[in-house]
DNA sequence: TTTCGCTTGTTACACACTGTTACCTTGGGG
DNA sequence: CCCCAAGGTAACAGTGTGTAACAAGCGAAA
């Protein structure tokens, strides 16, 4: 499946952090935004598949910029919201929200409804044209996020099994962050079936490594002196070059 | 936005009384229900938009019929439950529900999470259920529903097995949507016959596995290093290329 | 009924994937 | 410079998957 890019718009920086983070984790783009202007640069961009936005927002109002948003664009719409009572859910709604949800959440449901949204705008999509194709840019590699083609500076191409694919998606989707092997074993869980569990999976060992280390000898010219996914020694590992993300 | 057909699916009549009853007085035609086998007959029909179906049914189990309609169907379809923690929301969600609605729930919400629902899924819906023409593409490939008939990129004519059929239209019915053997085999004896019955026909072993590769000869240019219908280690498999479907 | 051809499930074996273990290398503090 | 914890990695084992070969089932035609 296509990685989903997220836009997450709250003016609380902890929010906007938190959230970000957590979608990062579960392998998708989340790109923050505190204001109307900011999220419609990201829309111009055409890079959003759907926007969870605040309702509050300081001096403007969640619901206009819904409603604006709506009569312009075609775009999924999640509304979070600490006012929880039914009319003003209903409010929501009326105004075009895909979905309402409350605050305090649980963000494991949280992603349950995004990719409830997401999927409910994909299979009626897919019908009529054809979903974007995400590439994945990063020195001279690319990665076709649809076809999961990974090809080489040189255009060759190299197949990855399935759980260094996995692994390259995690990091591709935080670019530049460390990663601790424990938000690594996290997300590479989570992407692979249907997620859950309060069982962290914790495989005991140093399964993370060597995987690290298989996909070094994959994507890296010399695996002995990693260029692109460097180990942050005491903490993890960091994806250290720019991803460029491409649309077709 | 034309009027809509709600399957109301409640094994109380009460309940299913007051919601139908409801959801008449709003507008839209709802057409009760009280087990799979009359949701089944009026989806036959062509008669239903989006499905209420309540978690609890007696004996039959809500969750257990929409991860079946899910594995045929492109039916929307909002689960209705007196259970409301997060988990088992988050269950409602994996097996792929639009919206998940706790029980007890105001009246004129729930219409508008309808509604919400429905503006996202109505032109599909449109579409699938005239089922009589549709033709599918994928990947330059066509497979023509009524006639049966599969065509290469090349139009070269490709006879597929009875069962190989069965399993294309599975797998068309979810692209993107890694199933499982188990969720396969169910849908192949399903589609095949109208029979069911809580006796899993269990094949005992890989027959699954080896439809796949007997599929994969016939419709991959490199069986080998399948393009389409792709593995998920330790899931099942995904149809992994975007499918279009035209009317005629 | 017999036979032929096709379909489909079963089995066995080879191979691929992935976590574990053990041993080695590296790097930084003392 | 030594020490030792952290990280690299080869080798191994358990499990999952691909697939050829076989056998059983079924319908059509002789």
């Amino acid at each position: 499946m296509a990685i989903s890019r997220i836009l997450v718009v709250d003016d609380d920086l902890d929010m906007r952090q938190m959230m970000t983070q957590f979608l990062r984790q579960n392998g998708s783009i989340a790109l923050p935004a505190a204001n109307e202007v900011e999220v419609r640069q990201h829309i111009e961009a055409g890079r959003v598949d759907l926007i969870l936005l605040d309702v509050m927002l300081g001096d403007e109002n969640g619901l206009e910029i819904c409603k604006r948003l709506r009569s312009e664009q075609d775009v999924p719409i999640i509304l979070v919201s600490a006012l929880s009572a039914d009319h003003q859910r209903m409010e929501g709604y009326a105004v075009g929200a895909d979905d309402y949800v409350a605050k305090p959440f649980n963000p494991d449901l949280l992603l349950a409804r995004v990719k409830a949204v997401l999927s409910r705008t994909q299979r009626s999509a897919s019908l009529v044209h054809r979903r974007n194709t995400n590439i994945f840019h990063f020195n001279g590699w690319s990665y076709n996020a649809k076809s999961s083609e990974v090809l080489s500076p040189d255009q060759v191409q190299v197949t990855l099994s399935h759980r260094e694919m996995a692994l390259l998606r995690v990091l591709l989707a935080n670019p530049h962050i460390p990663l601790t092997r424990e938000e690594i074993a996290k997300s590479l869980d989570v992407t692979g079936a249907s997620q859950q569990s309060d069982t962290v999976s914790e495989t005991s060992g140093r399964a993370i490594d060597v995987l690290v280390g298989r996909l070094r000898n994959k994507i890296e010219v010399t695996p002995k002196d990693p260029q692109i996914l460097k180990t942050e020694r005491g903490v993890g590992y960091v994806f250290a070059v720019d991803v460029e993300v491409l649309d077709r």
